[in-house]
DNA sequence: CAGAGGAATCTATCAGCGATAGGTTTGTCA
DNA sequence: TGACAAACCTATCGCTGATAGATTCCTCTG
C-alpha cells in the first residue's frame, strides 16, 4: 500500500457511495486496513481529499498543449470543455475540486495565457476570460452534479428542467464572443 | 422562539464560525436551548441550512424588479452584481447556497427573462445568460470565499493572486459581450 | 547471525456530530 | 378543572475524524 492506491481507491469509493459517505472506516475496510492507519499516508483528511481532487484532474492536467499554429479561439473551447469533462469524470467532481485548495500546474497557465496572447489576444483579456471560462465551468458542473442526486431529492412540479450541456455550452460561447468582441481590432483589421 | 429567530442565530453562528463549524450544539448553546429542540422546528439539519440559504438569498430576492423603461444592459450588470453582493454577504455564503436545493423564485425569475425579451433580447439567448451569469457569479464567490479562509491556510510563494471583483466585473463584461454580439442585429439596425 | 531501527500497521480510546425515543413542563381553551 | 398540544427536556445511539501508544515486519549493519 502506498499513498497513489489509498488516493486510486478512494476515487473509486466516491464514485460508488458519494462525497458525503467518503469515511476513512469506509475507505480503510475497502484497503483491507484499519482506520487509523490511513493516518500514516495523510496528516488529514482533508489533505487525502486534497490529494483525490489533483489525482481526479489529471485527465485535465495531462491533456496536449495547445501549438503555436491552432486556431484559438477552437482551442479555448475544446479547453474549457476538457475541464468540464473532467470534473464530470467522478461523482461530486466539481465540490472536491472546489473544496480544497488549487495547487494548479502554474508552468501549463503560463503556457496556455502565453498562446492566447501570441495569438493576438490582450493579455489581461486572455487572463479574465480564462479565469471566468474556469469559474463558469465549475458553476455548471456544480449545479449539474447536484441536480442529478439520486437519493430521491424531487424537485416541485414545475420544473425549469435544464438540459446541461447545451446550456453549457451556450455559457461558453457568449464568453468566447464576448473575447471576440474584445479581441476583434486586433486579429481583423478595419475594412478586411 | 421560532423557525425564523432560529434562522437568524444560525446565519450570525454562520459569520462567527464558518459554514462547517456550524453544529447543532453550537447553535443551541447560543439559542439557550438543549440540542435536540431543534428537531422540533427542522426535521434535519439539511433543512436548516436550506431554510439558512433561503434567508441569506434575502435581499437579492427582494430587491426591485426591472421596469419596461430599463436599460436591459444596464440592468443585466446590475442584477448580478446584486446576486454577488448578497453572497458575499454571508461567510461561506456560496458554499451555503450551492449546497441546498434551489427554491428559487419562479414569478421573479420569469419576470426577468419577460424584461429581456421585452427589450429586444431573444428568448433562448435571454435564458442562456441568465443562467450563465449565475453560475459564473457562484464559482467566482465559492473561489474567493475560499480564497479568504483565516485558518493560516497559506499558499505557495509564486502566488498568482487575484483582485477579486474586477476579475468579477471583467468576466461579467465578457458575458454581457457576447449577449450583446447576438442581440445587435435585433436593437442596432444596420447603418445606424 | 544478531540486533538496531525505521516503516507500517495495530488496538484502544476520545470528543464531537446528527438524530431518535420518550418523558416533562407550560399555556390555552372547553 | 381537566384535556391536549406545543415546546422543551434527558438519555442515548451510531457514526465520524483524530490521537496515543504498542506491535509487527523488513532491511541493513556490525
Amino acid at each position: 500500500m502506498n499513498r497513489e492506491t489509498v488516493v486510486t481507491e478512494a476515487l473509486d469509493l466516491l464514485d460508488e457511495v458519494g462525497l458525503d459517505t467518503v469515511s476513512t472506516r469506509r475507505l480503510a475496510k475497502r484497503l483491507g486496513v484499519e482506520q487509523p492507519s490511513l493516518y500514516w499516508y495523510f496528516r488529514t483528511k482533508k489533505d487525502l481529499l486534497a490529494a483525490m481532487a489533483q489525482a481526479a484532474m489529471a485527465p485535465h492536467a495531462t491533456a496536449p498543449l495547445p501549438t503555436p499554429g491552432d486556431d484559438w479561439r477552437e482551442w479555448f473551447l475544446e479547453n474549457t470543455r476538457s475541464f468540464r469533462r473532467t470534473l464530470l469524470l467522478r461523482r461530486d467532481g466539481a465540490r472536491l475540486h472546489a473544496g480544497s485548495t488549487p495547487t494548479g500546474d502554474l508552468d501549463r497557465v503560463r503556457h496556455k495565457l502565453g498562446f492566447l496572447i501570441a495569438s493576438g489576444v490582450p493579455e489581461r483579456e486572455a487572463r479574465m476570460a480564462m479565469l471566468a471560462a474556469g469559474r463558469f465551468t465549475v458553476g455548471s458542473v456544480l449545479e449539474e452534479q447536484a441536480d442529478a442526486r439520486p437519493d430521491g431529492t424531487e424537485l416541485p412540479d414545475d420544473v425549469p428542467v435544464i438540459d446541461h450541456e447545451p446550456a453549457f455550452e451556450a455559457g461558453l460561447t457568449l464568453i468566447l464572443d464576448g473575447m471576440t468582441h474584445r479581441t476583434a481590432a486586433q486579429d481583423t483589421p478595419a475594412g478586411a
